[in-house]
DNA sequence: CGTAGCATGTAAGTTGTTACATGATTCG
DNA sequence: CGAATCATGTAACAACTTACATGCTACG
């Protein structure tokens, strides 16, 4: 059995402050972005979902001269079934790499084709790094001191982390890429 | 529209040479199995696709007192499609992490809660480091001269640079976790 | 007047996971 | 004689992605 991981991240924003689907993208995008992903067609049904089980309440707000927007906040329930699933053990990761694959078969192709892939994976890697280094910026003015502080600043740590090895390894392999082209 | 990217994996290891469903799963798991993990429940029907598009024919093996085996073999076609693919670019991973969820999170239950998750995810990244070196060996010994070994490695250098980088992160995480409990 | 942003959702399709089901042989 | 290994598969479910569908406001 499976427990259902999207929902418990929205739970987990929610704990933050009352939120509609919309402002959950949103704030999801920058917060918790870098390790986690959800597009409106998972965040919606979830919602309801999360509504019927009792672990959020919703409220419509309607305001003038815009959209009306459906407000979110976690019930006490819900709150606790997201300290119980945190202290729950993570399952381990099930890795799955286009990239590596297309790097392992590469010798199937020619090898500038996986330069080409990996160069590409040293652009995504560099962006990658910029956009940490902003979020960084953005947690250090927005997240003023909030006591869950240290706990953001250790996900982007783990980011640039990874990032910054991926970028490595990038590098170093382009390096021997260069080397075999050269030796036939 | 997606390609299905199971099914290229699988016809990538078939170009090594023909083999069975079952032989696919072993082989695939020291191969490359640190950047890629399929179950039988997606091999067998994967297979049965595959040899009906024509990308692999399939061949029945019986075997005295032993169970039958149904050998595939990567057809022209299949290989075909398989280099086409290799030339595609790799789309950018989608990231999901339970444990960054949970380290995220982690204001709302105890540090020692988050501290316990690290330390299992340290202890997974020094198992992860120790299959990396056995598989590394396993590669110089049976890989011999085949001219796809440098992208092989290439792939096995890629999982040691991320745990030696995640084991990195946890070590200094735990150093952070201390100062944290400490200060309260 | 067009585009971007705000705001919510559904439907269909694809994938992936898990549990179940079977049965022979070999090795300790 | 029990466990592990060889060997193949199905069914049910859960999850995820993509495309579709709508409509208002603010801004340039």
């Amino acid at each position: 059995m499976k427990t259902n991981q999207s929902q418990f991240a929205l739970m987990g924003l929610l704990s933050l402050g009352e939120m509609s689907g919309y402002d959950l993208k949103q704030l999801s995008e920058w917060s918790v972005g870098h390790f986690w992903r959800e597009g409106y067609g998972q965040i919606y049904p979830s919602l309801k979902r999360l509504a019927v089980d009792g672990m959020v309440k919703k409220r419509t707000e309607r305001n003038a001269g815009r959209p009306e927007r459906i407000v979110y906040t976690l019930t006490a329930a819900g709150k606790k079934a997201l300290q119980a699933w945190l202290k729950v053990r993570a399952e381990p990761e099930v890795p799955r790499s286009e990239l590596l694959l297309k790097v392992f078969f590469g010798g199937l192709t020619d090898a500038d084709t996986v330069t080409e892939h990996i160069e590409r994976k040293l652009t995504a890697c560099e962006k990658e790094l910029e956009e940490l280094k902003a979020t960084r910026a953005r947690v250090e003015r927005e997240g003023g001191r909030h006591p869950q502080k240290p706990f953001w600043l250790m996900t982007l740590s783990y980011g640039e982390y990874m990032a910054k090895a991926q970028e490595e390894w990038c590098k170093d392999m382009l390096k021997e890429l260069k080397k075999i082209t050269k030796s036939r």
